[in-house]
Order: C-alpha cells, then sequence, then structure tokens
DNA sequence: CAGCAAAAAATTTGATCATATTCTGTCCCT
DNA sequence: AGGGACAGAATATGATCAAATTTTTTGCTG
C-alpha cells in the first residue's frame, strides 16, 4: 500500500529515522543488558542529556519507560538508579524465568527450522569466541541473542515481553557475576539444547532452557551473598 | 525523622502531593483497569491534557509507562490506541495468569491471617452488591481488590508487577463482557478460594484461582470469537 | 451534468526544546 | 549540634517545528 514513501528527489533520509526518545530508550536498554551499568548506580537525567546529545524531554521518557520495565527503580524521592537485587528478587526471577522460557522454548522447538538451527550455532559459536577473548560485554550480548533469536520462534509476543522485561532487571547483575567468576567459568546449556533443537525432542529442549535459567540465576545468588556478606 | 514538614502556618498540604506525570497515570490506569476506555479506541495527548487539565509533559510520561505496561499501544505511525486482544493473546494471557496467579495464591496462602480473610470477605461482599446493583464499574473495581489484596501478601514484588501488567492488557476487554453477557452472568471461584484460605489448604487455593483465571479468560475469548465474526 | 478520483491546502496532533519553578541534599555559620 | 542559605537537579509549562490526517478543490470521465 503506502508502505513506500513519496521519497522524492530531496530526501536524504531513505529510511525515516526512528524518534529520539525511541533512539535513547534503545541505547539505554543496550547499557543496561549487556552490562554497562553497575547495580546501586545513579541515573541523573541531565548526565543522559549530556553523554547522549539529546534533550530532556526524550531521555525523561525514555527512563519512565526503563523504570515501568522495572530496569530502572525510583528511589522515592526523585532519585533513579540501576536495581541491586535482593535475595528474594533473584528467587521470584528463577521461577518466572523458568516458567517462562521454558514454554517460550517449548513453543518455538515447534516451528524448528534448519535455518533456526544454524543461526543458533553461529551465534553460540560467537558466544564461545567472546567468551576465548574475555570480552564481556559481547559474551552478555551473544547470550541475549541466543535467547532471544529461539523466543522470537515462540510466536508469543505476550510472553515475549514478559522475558525481555525480567533480563532487563537481571542484566546489570549479571555483568557483576562476569566479573566475578570471569567469563571462562559460566556454564549453559546450549550445546544440550540444539542437540534436542536437533532431534526434535521439545520436552529436552525446555528442559535444558529451565537448567540454564536455574544455572545462570544461581550465580547471581552466589554473587549476591557475597556482597551482602561483605557489606 | 523528617516526615514530618515544616507544615508552617501558610500550609494548606499537610500530605505533599505526588508528581501531577504519576497523577496522571494513577487515572488513566485506573480508566483502562475499570472499564472506561473500550478496546481500539483511539488515545490523543492533547485530548488528555484538556480533559485532565494537565501540561503535556506529565501527560506524555504517563502514556510512555501505560505503552510499556502494554495498557496501551503504539501504532506505529504516532498513534496510541487501547490494545484489542487476539485469539493468541488471550491464550497466552490466560497460561501466564495461571502461572502467575496460582503461585501469587500460594505463597499468600502461606501467610494468611485471619484479618486477611476479613478483608476478602468484605471485598467479595462489595463485589456481590455491585453485581446486585448492575453496576460495571463497581464489579470490576471490587474484582481487581480482591486479587490484589490477595496477592499483596505474597511477599513477591518481582510476580506481582507481572500479574498487574497483565491485567492492564485484558481490563479494557473485560468490559466489553460485561457489556455482552451482563454482570450477572460472571462466575467466579472466590467462595471456593475463601474456604481453602480457612481451612488452609494451599493448593486448593491454588487450584481455584487457577479456575477463576481460566473461567474469567475463556469469557474474553468468547466474546473476542463473536466479535470477528461479526466484523 | 453528475460523480469519482486525485492532489493540495488546512487543521489537528505529536515531538522537541528552552525556560521557569520547586524540591532535595549539603554545607556553613551560629 | 541545629538551623538556614545555597547549589544542583527534577518537575512542569508553553512555544515552536514537523508530520499525518482530513477536507476541500479541481480536473476528468461516463
Amino acid at each position: 500500500m503506502n508502505l513506500i514513501k513519496k521519497s522524492a528527489a530531496k530526501a536524504p533520509k531513505p529510511a525515516a529515522e526512528p524518534p529520539v526518545h525511541e533512539q535513547v530508550y534503545q541505547k539505554l536498554r543496550g547499557q543496561i543488558l549487556f552490562g554497562e551499568m553497575a547495580p546501586g548506580q545513579a541515573v541523573t537525567i541531565q548526565g543522559l542529556t549530556d553523554s547522549l546529545g539529546a534533550g530532556m524531554t526524550p531521555v525523561r521518557e525514555a527512563i519512565r519507560r526503563l523504570i515501568s520495565d522495572g530496569a530502572l527503580v525510583f528511589q522515592g524521592n526523585r532519585r533513579v538508579s540501576v536495581p541491586v537485587l535482593s535475595a528474594a528478587d533473584v528467587e521470584q526471577l528463577i521461577f518466572v524465568r523458568q516458567a517462562l522460557e521454558s514454554e517460550l522454548t517449548r513453543r518455538a522447538a515447534r516451528h524448528v527450522t534448519p535455518g533456526l538451527i544454524a543461526e543458533l550455532e553461529a551465534i553460540d559459536s560467537a558466544l564461545d569466541s567472546a567468551i576465548a577473548a574475555g570480552d564481556v560485554s559481547g559474551y552478555l550480548q551473544q547470550n541475549y541473542n541466543f535467547h532471544t533469536a529461539l523466543y522470537a520462534r515462540a510466536q508469543a509476543p505476550v510472553m515475549l515481553d514478559l522475558s525481555d522485561r525480567m533480563w532487563l532487571r537481571f542484566g546489570p547483575s549479571l555483568r557483576v557475576v562476569c566479573g566475578r567468576f570471569g567469563t571462562q567459568n559460566l556454564p549453559d546449556r546450549h550445546k544440550e539444547l540444539l542437540d534436542a533443537l536437533r532431534i526434535g525432542d521439545i520436552e529436552a529442549a525446555a528442559g535444558a532452557m529451565a537448567e540454564d535459567v536455574v544455572q545462570g540465576m544461581q550465580m547471581v545468588d552466589a554473587v549476591l551473598e557475597e556482597r551482602s556478606v561483605q557489606v
């Protein structure tokens, strides 16, 4: 229909840019997910207007969205910061992620294609490279990509949205885990998951994902315990 | 500490008011949850600045939060509207709500007190009154209160947040259900739930809630089907 | 001559910014 | 140590610019 714009001779923008508040949101989201922000770190509007070169209205909107996502917390007075997880939070994250992500895996496994398996293999090998290189940010990003690429096949936008929300909550803490244990010692169940997908064993795939989730969250819990004792 | 403000002779505000964007958010949230907005209805910023008497910045922030909540949808162009649920959405809502709310019930049931039971009984009787009076908005509100009062005892803020999010999604559609079937024909499992709580049968309580959830969502699905056939 | 269609203007709405006001936290002075 | 002033940051408003929808006008065809 009218998906193709007029695109007259004037146009220097063949691809209409997303609005600034969306760009700011995506940028902050990436920083939170991939470990560029530490738990407890304060977030100020003016700091972001400077570092991102945007006005304050778009920054305000992005921060509101992230607060609603649980990716940032509003601290009663007018301060905003990156959340520090409590033991109770982690316990709930384990329950929800296990229920949600094993079901997403189950649904994605029903629509599995050779293309998907190849895509996941590529991501997993990129992930291994990042581990070998000690690239924490790259590791976090590829790990997220692995899960996201799989879940995208589940045809379940509502559940996908909830899952993303959970990732935003523990993203910053995952960075701390890497800093503490190193990327070398972060086991996952991606290989088992891929094996299960290849032979079409849906329940095995869901089980592998559940184990992957629990394992990851237990690492977070361990670091958390260490911190709370230290403090 | 300094909870008591100076409160000099001037002060007409003994209780510090919440910021405007918060007030706007709560107001819109109530309108969406309790059926004052129809699925598909368009939401404009300028319309809200007029009807709520607020500036556009607070309204914008409230809308962003609600979009992040899934209570409103951004329609690609710059339009925002109340979401219309698809059959796939309802199916996912059933799965998620069943898993989440039965677990919340389980956790709340472990900390059950006579005070909680009395509170729930009071809400349920107010709910019955609203049904008898044909007060749709009151019915929706009391129904929400019933679930919320119970879940508040679960000591699970993360899961509570997700649950609230789900309610925001189907709130407008629930209103349509009432309009179609009337409040008289909306069965719930509150009585069974209260019985289970009284005798301390945690699993029975969780089961009753799961049935309550499925029943409610099936009503939404039925109306949805009717609509899609009609169109 | 009437009706449809396409194009252009006008209105409505959203996005962004700059500015003023209010509040919180801190530091200094008594 | 307690109270008050100062500084920094957040909230909120209004104005301005850009985009999209709607309406109007114009031209063409049956």
